[in-house]
DNA sequence: CGTCGATGCCGGAACGTTCCGGCATTGCCG
DNA sequence: CGGCAATGCCGGAACGTTCCGGCATCGACG
């Protein structure tokens, strides 16, 4: 059983003893009753705000604290035109999702701190009261932002303030931007598999809908341009799963016998492709190397253990969540874009090259 | 900047239009005023509520529609006493990520098919205004509620109407429940491995904190002692990484020469004891056969694809969310329990055995 | 023709908070 | 002793919505 019955709510009210919360909630009215103060002193008393005595104020918040006195948010929000809650929006994309998950919980982490709630917004909202649903909130984090997304593409224009985690390469831009450094990371990861001995490193990647994609796609080709070496990508759609994944990566190895690297863009995307490549007769981490541009569990834990990039998403998560609350209260200008750092991990799969 | 310019919002009004909504936002006195109503009935007209004529309706409708009018949330949940808004929480298991990411977006559209927001609340809060932080929701989603977790022994304690994704392994009960017959999955699995010629199933199974893992040890036993069978388990952590797993998988294969099947509970454990196996010389859906518990892209796409319990972790979300839904709505009286169905999917992991 | 119910609409009063302005009281300084 | 600022506290008025009760108007019916 959740709440109690609401009957005897018009219980005889004791006319000396003002405060009997009855079975009635327990309002910041009835805390000032209780403490024998007004209630804008208990309001001032509570947020710190206004003159308040020392000796009053320990005294509305003992009072407070015993009758388990909770504001009520939406009068809260509803006076200060503020709702106390940000929107989160996520593309639902299944194969990525320790990601996600992980930068969910960051961005949440940072709201709590903040008082804040996260209410998350998904792209398959569709049918229901469209013209109703505008997101009842101060601000947006929009995770991985991707130009073909309408639902992205509608909250970018919805007057909120707004943080994206990566730009957004579609039309408009938000107001903050958390993004990480993934080209100089792949460059990184580039000269360390130069280093060992490889020829020819193969990219496979999603299309240009991320920004964190085209930003892997273009450092590669650059990347190949500056070393001379024939640049060799495969494209796969952005919520590839690991089946079309495996498919795209067979037909590299079989199409292209000079392969010496492989790098997969895609979160855990990587540790999927190791039994196709042990089919295709090559020893990862000896005669082919192995690399993923997202680390995850599946990254440490595979056998052997790839080489993979930590983009440090609960972090991001965070950062996200705190660019927003600074450009809320106005600390910050809109525009403003912050740098998320992010690692290489070195790891068996590509520590050095033997011939095959 | 994200939003366009705010400039030109005050654009000549006519005087004598008493709509005026100057640069302030448009409430539903703002669309009474236009339409020439009073709020009352202009509320009543947007809300189908109350005695409206068929024409001033529409005349609200569209007045509304055109200056595009939102209904403050805050002021209606106030007026209402409820906040539209329901919280979910999720134990925070990485390795278990794709699951729970299909949990909720699985809640979130149902809830917005409702017109719910939903919050999510983790257990990491920790730290901030701890008291304060009281959640403002209408109910509570628990998703895998584990037994030692003080979040959600709190939140159980919360007097809100609650539903939990499985049992609640800790005092008290949730108002509904939405569950799924992971025993009788996993007899149907086993009666399966035993067709094929297995003798000795192993089981890698969680600790009894969620009521998924218990049931699934318990019926684990109990099937052995029907068959008379030894039963051959080892328990990892509920959060346990591949990496714990993979140890534990170790040893089960060097201790019990005679094991012949090998169940791993946890999400996408069993994909990753497939190097370790063939590690030990074993080869799957040979002369080891491997199931999972919970199915996943993982299973789906290894090589070879193994064996697992479709526990339909979207549609888990959804109901959930429901039947809260119902029970806020007094549909349905606390204490309703609902079947969630789940599948066995064979796969060639276990499809036939073959002696060593 | 008087009455009565149905119909369409409306004005105020909540809901629980914050915030603006104001009123005593006190202390300080010239 | 008079003015004046600082201090502590307070009463109302918002915020935008819903809902209760009431007031006309109108047609029907006896």
């Amino acid at each position: 059983m959740g709440p109690t019955t609401r009957a005897g709510r018009r219980a005889a009210h004791d006319a000396y003893d003002r405060a009997v919360p009855q079975d009635r909630q327990v309002t910041i009215i009835t805390v000032a009753n209780r403490a024998g103060v007004s209630k804008t002193t208990a309001s001032d008393a509570l947020r710190g705000s206004g003159r308040v005595s020392e000796e009053t104020r320990r005294l509305v918040t003992d009072v407070a604290a015993e009758l388990g006195y909770v504001p009520n948010g939406s009068a809260r929000h509803l006076r200060r035109a503020r709702t106390g809650t940000i929107g989160l929006h996520l593309p639902e994309v299944l194969p990525r999702s320790d990601y996600y998950m992980s930068f969910v919980f960051g961005a949440v982490q940072a709201a709590a701190d903040h008082g804040y709630d996260v209410t998350l917004l998904t792209s398959g909202s569709g049918a229901g009261a469209t013209a109703e649903r505008r997101p009842r909130v101060d601000g947006l984090v929009l995770g991985d932002p991707l130009a073909a997304d309408p639902v992205v593409e509608k909250l970018m224009s919805s007057q909120l303030p707004t943080v994206t985690c990566e730009r957004y390469p579609g039309p408009g831009d938000p107001d903050g931007i958390v993004w990480s450094d993934h080209g100089a990371a792949l460059r990184e990861l580039l000269d360390h598999l130069a280093a060992v001995g490889t020829l020819r490193p193969a990219l496979i990647v999603p299309g240009d809908e991320s920004d964190w994609a085209a930003s892997v796609h273009r450092t590669y080709r650059q990347w190949c341009t500056e070393r001379g070496v024939v640049p060799l990508t495969r494209a796969v759609p952005f919520d590839a799963n690991a089946d079309a994944t495996s498919t795209v990566a067979r037909n590299l190895l079989t199409d292209e016998p000079g392969l010496d690297a492989l790098i997969a863009a895609p979160t855990s995307a990587a540790a999927t492709l190791l039994p196709v490549i042990r089919e295709a007769g090559r020893r990862v981490g000896d005669d082919l190397l192995l690399a993923s541009c997202v680390d995850g569990p599946a990254m440490r834990f595979a056998d052997p253990a790839i080489t993979a990039i930590d983009v440090q998403p609960r972090e991001a998560g965070a950062a996200c969540a705190e660019l927003l609350f600074e450009l809320l209260a106005g600390a910050v200008a809109p525009g403003v874009e912050r740098l998320h750092p992010i690692e290489l991990n070195i790891r068996e799969s590509t520590r050095r090259r033997n011939a095959p």
